[in-house]
DNA sequence: TATATGACGACGA
DNA sequence: ATCGTCGCCATAT
């Protein structure tokens, strides 16, 4: 039995849109759960292929592509029109996606 | 009960 | 820009 948490997170992962880029930070804002951003990875790790989520969307806050996935992911993004490069998403103009430092905003 | 771990994030060096 | 450390917290051992 999926809790509150995990279904909030499962939903809101469900909503994302080709070309939307997100980060599990911004997952877990969205659903409810500001600051719980492991919380979304674990859910992604585990649960994936159970929900049929479009995983490839989600990266972490600095840009980078999911550890062990990246040549896949990059595929699935670049075929939605996001650019990545050397492993991250090139540019903070995603999706909600917004990189935490931008040196040149 | 106690530690270790991880598809994270913020910060400082 | 990159790396290490720390906070966080559900699971695994």
């Amino acid at each position: 039995m999926a809790s509150e948490l995990e279904r909030r997170i499962v939903e809101v992962i469900r909503f994302l849109r080709e070309g939307e880029v997100v980060s599990y930070g911004d997952i877990a804002n969205d659903a409810g759960f500001p600051g719980r951003s492991r919380a979304v990875g674990r859910v992604l790790a585990a649960s994936t292929d159970v929900y049929d989520l479009p995983w490839w969307r989600v990266v972490n806050s600095t840009g980078r592509l999911v550890p062990g996935h990246e040549a896949e992911q990059a595929q699935l993004l670049r075929a939605e029109g996001v650019s990545v490069d050397n492993g991250r998403v090139k540019a903070a103009m995603y999706g909600r996606f917004r990189p935490v430092r931008r040196s040149n905003p």
